[in-house]
DNA sequence: ATATTTAATGAACAAGTGTACAATAAAATT
DNA sequence: AATTTTATTGTACACTTGTTCATTAAATAT
């Protein structure tokens, strides 16, 4: 069953009204009321999909997430000339999508955001991380998959808040060897 | 110059009916009215204060995380038997300190919590690790420390979030030999 | 093309938010 | 103990929130 072309407009509309808004203001400081003034849809309408703008905002992030997945399945073109034992390529490409969607992460990564982005974040790069670490200590028997996964995830988004922190000013390059610098020590 | 008797008053009542309120339902739920009607404070002077419910809970932050601070200060009962060339103790006791605090933890890792919280946890687990990542590695002069400590602070603040979501099901202990094992590695 | 389904609208509601200010009362100062 | 300072109170205001429901209108199905 596909959906109703009134609710795709009444999405879209919502959906750009809040892209506009974000260029000005924070997420949080963004009310229902001048979400739905600027899109030109009734406010009953805004919650007869989202409960609050926060849900509308995450509709946004599953496309970004898509993109951190996708990029995974890339061809490694980055890793050549980082080689190192413990490295892997989707690690390093995690930099370079973050400063794609330098905007957005501006705002998943600023303080007034709920903690949920962040662990959405979390998830899917631990995930990613999961099969190679699997993949690499088959041979100890017990040690948890999911526990070193969430460590080495992380460690690598430590990187990437600590890297916001200071304003992205280095370029994913330079996080990139930072990583290999790190993980060789 | 010694705060007035009153601002003392007004801020226990409301921390009080704060901690009361914590016990039934979500630091985000909890309005501003509900809590200055517990607290028996008017609405007004709740606002003259703290500017919402979250500041109120911040100053409650400040005091676990200087237990986090003093408990680093304490004689390392917990390494002795951790020995371990990449281990220190200083994280070690982390794991015991989010056990202590457990119903606090539980609040800092919820989804709805800002990311600020999170941040000024951050914040305390780097500066602890970063003094003894500096004594580490000060022969490697090109190494960014407060990347270095960067990375180690998030790795450890991961398994504590994995730990979170696993409802805290294992012992301290079970998490120290944990990153032990993970260092290990 | 017409009928049917259903999404969007507008209006109205109780409740919470954030702010302002004069009146009051409690604390600090003399 | 009397005076001064200032935090708290009560009240009021315009605004946002979240919800409900009958009406309207747009899209789908016949």
């Amino acid at each position: 069953m596909k959906t109703d072309l009134r609710v795709f407009k009444t999405k879209e509309a919502l959906r750009n009204a809040l892209m506009h808004l974000l260029e000005q203001k924070s997420l949080n400081s963004i009310s229902v009321t001048e979400l739905c003034q600027l899109a030109k849809v009734n406010r009953g309408t805004f919650y007869a999909h989202y409960g609050q703008v926060e849900n509308l905002f995450e509709e946004y992030f599953k496309n970004i997430m898509k993109d951190l997945a996708d990029s995974y399945q890339e061809p490694y073109k980055y890793v050549q000339s980082l080689l190192s034992k413990d490295v892997n390529p989707a690690t390093i490409r995690i930099f370079h999508h973050i400063e794609k969607y330098e905007t957005f992460y501006r705002i998943v990564f600023s303080k007034t955001v709920p903690l949920s982005y962040y662990y959405l974040l979390f998830d899917h790069v631990q995930s990613l991380i999961r099969d190679d670490v699997s993949e690499h200590y088959i041979n100890g028997i017990d040690i948890d998959i999911t526990m070193v996964s969430a460590y080495q995830a992380n460690a690598i988004l430590g990187l990437a808040i600590e890297w916001h922190r200071q304003d992205f000013k280095q370029s994913a390059e330079d996080m990139n060897r930072l990583l290999v610098k790190i993980l060789s020590i």
